[in-house]
RNA sequence: GGGCUUGUAGCUCAGUUGGUCAGAGCACCGCUCUGAUAAGGCGGGGGUCGGUGGUUCGAGUCCACCCAGGCCCA
């Protein structure tokens, strides 16, 4: 018995009983364990942060992942699947900061550190529920009860070992970085937070004259949007190859770029040309003398990253307030002055404004140099500038003192590294991750917050000697709590813990503390291969044998930057090589409108609803088939619901269809055999079909192109299964008893189901489980091998031979709507060409039965039913003939077709005269067409033609009203929601003769479609349900007389 | 502003190395089949292949520029 695939069942009602079922019986860990001892595939799990609701978005990659997790593990592979948690930095602390209702660092140092750190452990799994039950739910099969997790004590630990390599070898230093800062909120942002804030606001813009030291009456013209950055300029900066001129500008010089004269107030006249690299060193008088600088400051610098768009090609640089400044001042070595303090308000140093808060000092500053003649120019000017997302305050760019990794000194390793790694699409690792690496800086890895991991540096408080524990060992030798007593076992490695832990100085004796940043938890992330496993205080005996590096990974292309990079840089470092060897990369899931998804425009689409809606399966299949992964996706919920009609309902009912008869007839596959070349061509021809399948589905697999996978599968099932096979096995899964011809027909769609079930397992877990769990006696679809095509039941012959036959069923189809003739209605004859006579007699019952034709005749000739056209064939005379080319398709227009084509089949070939050049024809050169002769019902593709016989005598019209009556009476059966197998009674009452003689003369074959015992004349209407039958009236009854269940009439 | 990427029917997508009425599915309209089907079949309407220029006998396809969406970076 096979079990009966409810085809009726709501998807999300359908999923349920199987995940149960995977569940009780442990499946996703057998589908492990089944492989031990095989050749590992190594998978690594990106992490995310559970401290947000999963989103559509999330589905996608998580598909991707299970979907190759899957196929390899069919293939023979052991797949290990441990999940992971990424639980430290900025997101965390800000929403704790939203439950605290506090906004500043101050204030959560008030809270206190201890607490605002549980709060963020706490808030970690906020959602983890829900991640769990999105993956769950989604199929995602993924050891969750052992996951990594940064913030545990062992993955801390590792994170310590590598930041420990990293320092040893003198790999980290400390030095100022620009940070987008927040003056209110006293608090650096995260390049995510600052685009959360940019706004258009108008800030002034002035142009101010640098005096030229030792040229009389001679200003540098350069232009600022922040002038309170002014009183900290130290360099102004040209592009070296951009033309700049001297001007004599009223009765003073300027000098500024040739470009950007149009700023000029007065008519001015050129005195001198220069390009940008000739003034380089010329130096100005400092404009604002408030803090005397020790190194050479105050002359002309060169950068490539000047523009002409605005200003007057000369910026104004202060190495404290700007990246490209700072850039600059490293490679000039010039002054770094920041007076400036966190609150974003000016130090005692700048006498005039000092306690002013910076941007509210933009006016007087103005004013002041307007006073002393600086000014040139002031205006207004409309620009876009972040502002705090939290307190709207403007943020100003600000150097602050941060830890640096030197990871450009290994900048062509992992470049190197980055031509092995396989990526999906390769122009993600050529271009932009590749680019990315070219233009490495060294990683910025500190962060001046709390809920982190702790940065592993010891300073010393005297001498500023620096120690890296690696280790908790480390840690407990070298240090002890501030009161004396020894670093306990489980002390917890977070802030404020470990901020009590004192070492000694071995230089000085002096007390050494920890530095009190926190490590980007990036590099948590990156460190991810070694964490998950402790490394290397675990599995160090195994880990480069079985652990490292992954064979796969998958995220989304916002990683690039991220943890793709973070992975590269971290594993190149420790291990010389690439923690992964092939990385398939999907982009951004959008709405339908091409527009990206957010919370805020309420266009986001909630994965529950889908997955709850349509199931898993039609979700993971839309996701996959809709486009491939690396185009951004245009999520239409509508997609979801075709897959669900076309794809997934088909397969459940062509299951569900084999089930039903196979119930009916006691079908066992095992009791069985018949060899499949002994089996009817139909059957070896869906075999075939489905051993093409298996081979190109398994190429794309090995490609990760997965997209094309599902699409054929689709297909597959669709047309050559559903619509082509099943349809035509009809008729014999109908026919009484156990003939071969029936049991071959079981036993076909047997197998390739099966196979369907394995082939789609992958992609669509749960119905592949299904249909693979009422197909056989065993646990699961996922403990099976993929199918392995047998290039020998490959059949490309008969492939194509059947391809004539639907050829020519559709195009009978045609002819028939177009002599307005329905299908039910019987026809004599069907033409077709002499030359498939040997295919289309081989399998001439399909086209009988599915065209309804009595019979089928051959023909030679199709010019009795047709007219040529003819085209030149562009591909084969435009190389020859070029310009020429209109002229000779013009030539060929005029010409009688059927006369040429005569003499080409006589001759083979015919010379024609165009634009004096001899052309020569052959068939090879020409595209031969056909039209309709007028009289004859003609259609044709390719080698294919067929014509119809329409008319229609009397006895085709008395078959036609039985099959008109067939047609009713099941209609009203299923009306009634009768049993396949139920007999009936059919009572009718008619006024028409015909219909009369039509009951008397096939009543057996009335009786035998709609299993009715006997057929009843009835002397009046009543009672009886009116029908029209090709014009005349009957009306009709039907009744079961009996049930039986599991048999049927002979 | 820079890099990458996408733009083909109302919607979602195919379109191989340039080769001639530009395709599929959905949706819409007409007809039709059906005791597995929420399906299927036949036909119809619907496209200046984002725009402009160029190369070529010939461009959705190659080149340049521009426009729009997306991602990343400034």
């Amino acid at each position: 018995m096979f079990r009966k695939i409810d085809v009726k069942a709501k998807p999300a009602e359908f999923e349920k009983p199987i995940r149960d079922y995977w569940k009780q019986h442990n499946i996703p860990q057998k589908s492990e364990d089944f492989r031990e001892g095989a050749p590992k595939f190594v998978f690594y799990e990106g992490p995310p942060t559970a401290n947000g609701m999963p989103g559509i978005h999330h589905a996608i990659s998580r598909t991707l992942k299970d979907v190759v997790c899957r196929y390899k593990t069919m293939r023979g592979y052991q797949v290990n699947r441990k999940a992971g948690w990424d639980t430290h930095g900025l997101p965390v602390e800000i929403e704790v900061q939203k439950q605290l209702g506090i906004s500043v660092k101050k204030e959560i140092e008030e809270y206190g550190i201890e607490k605002f750190n549980k709060k963020c452990r706490e808030s970690v799994f906020t959602y983890e529920k829900e991640w769990r039950e999105m993956t769950n739910l989604l199929g995602y099969w993924l050891d969750l009860d052992n996951p990594y997790i940064t913030l545990t004590n062992d993955y801390i630990e590792t994170v310590w070992w590598i930041l420990n390599q990293y320092w040893k070898k003198d790999m980290i230093y400390v030095d100022n970085k620009i940070v987008p800062f927040c003056p209110s909120c006293g608090t650096p942002l995260s390049d995510h937070e600052v685009a959360l804030g940019y706004r258009e606001v108008e800030d002034p813009s002035v142009y101010i004259r640098f005096k030229v030291i030792d040229e009389e009456n001679t200003y540098f013209l350069a232009w600022t949007t922040t002038p309170w950055t002014l009183i900290s300029n130290v360099a102004l900066v040209v592009h070296p190859d951009h033309d700049y001129v001297k001007v004599k500008n009223g009765d003073e010089y300027l000098i500024l770029a040739k470009a950007r004269l149009d700023v000029l107030k007065e008519e001015y006249e050129i005195v001198e040309n220069y390009k940008g690299k000739d003034l380089e060193y010329k130096e100005y008088e400092q404009l604002f003398p408030f803090i005397k600088p020790n190194e050479k400051a105050f002359y002309v610098a060169l950068g490539d990253y000047v523009t002409l768009e605005d200003g007057t090609g000369i910026v104004h640089t202060a190495p404290a307030f700007g990246e490209e400044d700072f850039a600059i001042g490293k490679e000039y070595n010039l002054p770094f002055m920041r007076p400036v303090n966190e609150e974003g308000k000016f130090t005692d140093e700048i006498t005039d404004w000092a306690g002013e808060f910076v941007k509210d000092a933009d006016k007087s500053i103005i004013k002041d140099l307007n006073m002393r003649g600086m000014l040139y120019f002031r205006t207004q000017m409309k620009h876009t500038y972040p502002f705090c997302w939290r307190c709207d305050s403007p943020l100003i760019y600000f150097a602050r003192k941060s830890w640096y990794i030197r990871t450009t000194s290994y900048k062509d390793k992992m470049i190197e590294n980055n031509k092995k790694i396989a990526w999906y699409p390769p122009y993600v690792g050529e271009g932009r991750f590749g680019d990315w690496l070219e233009n490495n800086v060294d990683w910025a890895i500190s962060r001046d917050r709390y809920w982190g991991t702790p940065l592993n540096i010891w300073l010393c408080e005297k001498c500023g000697h620096q120690d890296s524990p690696g280790s908790i060992k480390e840690l407990q030798e070298k240090g002890s709590l501030v009161d004396g007593t020894p670093v306990p076992d489980d002390i917890e490695l977070h802030r404020p813990y470990v901020d009590d832990i004192v070492f000694t100085c071995s230089e000085c004796g002096g007390i050494m503390r920890r530095t009190p940043e926190v490590i980007d938890c990036w590099f948590d992330s990156g460190s991810m291969p070694f964490g998950q496993w402790h490394y290397p205080f675990e599995n160090e005996d195994i880990f480069d044998k079985e652990l490292f590096p992954a064979d796969f990974i998958a995220e989304g292309i916002d990683q690039t930057r991220g943890w793709f990079y973070t992975m590269l840089a971290i594993a190149t470092f420790i291990k010389g090589k690439s923690s992964y060897k092939s990385c398939l990369v999907n982009e951004l899931v959008l709405d339908k409108h091409g527009k990206k998804m957010s919370k805020s425009k309420g266009n986001a689409v909630d994965v529950f609803k889908i997955l709850d809606k349509y199931g898993a399966d039609a979700t993971r299949w839309y996701l996959l088939s809709v486009s491939p992964p690396w185009i951004p996706t245009r999520f239409n919920e509508e997609g979801v619901l075709e897959v669900n009609n076309k794809f997934i309902g088909t397969l459940k009912n062509v299951a569900s269809f084999f089930a039903t008869y196979g119930n009916i007839d006691n079908f066992e596959y095992d009791e069985y055999k018949i060899a499949v070349e002994d089996r009817p061509e139909l059957d070896r021809w869906i075999i075939s079909r489905l051993n093409s399948v298996i081979k190109k589905v398994s190429e794309f697999n090995e490609k990760y192109d997965l997209t094309r996978a599902v699409r054929l599968l689709q297909s597959f099932v669709i047309n050559d299964v559903s619509n082509w096979y099943v349809r035509r096995i009809r008729k014999r899964v109908w026919a009484s008893g156990m003939e071969d011809d029936k049991v071959a027909a079981y036993m076909t769609l047997y197998e390739v189901l099966l196979t369907v079930s394995k082939l789609c397992a992958p992609y669509a877990p749960y119905i592949s489980e299904e249909i693979y769990r009422s197909f056989t006696n065993k646990e699961s679809v996922h403990l099976e091998n993929y199918p392995e095509h047998d290039e020998e039941l490959i059949l490309p012959e008969l492939e194509k031979e059947m391809q004539y036959i639907i050829d020519i069923v559709s195009l009978a189809r045609a002819a028939r709507n177009e002599a307005k003739i329905k299908i039910r209605q019987p026809l004599r004859t069907l033409y077709v060409p002499e030359g498939l006579k040997d295919v289309v007699e081989r399998m001439k019952s399909l086209i009988v039965e599915e065209i309804n034709i009595h019979d089928i005749e051959y023909v030679k000739d199709k010019t009795r039913f047709m007219d040529y056209s003819i085209k030149p064939d562009y591909k084969v005379l435009g190389p020859k003939y070029g310009k020429h080319m209109s002229h000779v398709a013009q030539a060929l227009q005029n010409m009688d077709a059927n006369h040429l084509i005569d003499i080409l089949n006589k001759e083979g070939v015919y010379h024609l005269d165009v634009d004096t050049n001899e052309i020569k024809l052959t068939k090879e050169s020409l595209q031969i067409e056909t039209q309709n002769k007028e009289g004859f019902v003609y259609s044709e593709e390719g080698d294919v033609f067929v014509a119809l016989d329409t008319r229609i005598d009397d006895e085709l019209l008395l078959e036609g009203n039985a099959r008109e009556l067939v047609n009713k009476i099941q209609f009203m059966r299923k009306e009634q929601d009768f049993d396949i197998m139920d007999r009936i009674e059919i009572s009718f009452y008619t006024e028409s003769d015909e219909i009369k003689e039509t009951f008397e003369k096939f009543v057996d074959y009335i009786q035998k479609e709609t299993l009715a015992v006997e057929i009843a004349e009835m002397e009046n209407s009543d009672g009886l349900k009116s029908w029209n039958v090709n014009g005349k009236e009957v009306f009709l009854q039907v009744k079961v007389i009996s049930e039986t269940p599991h048999s049927k009439i002979s």
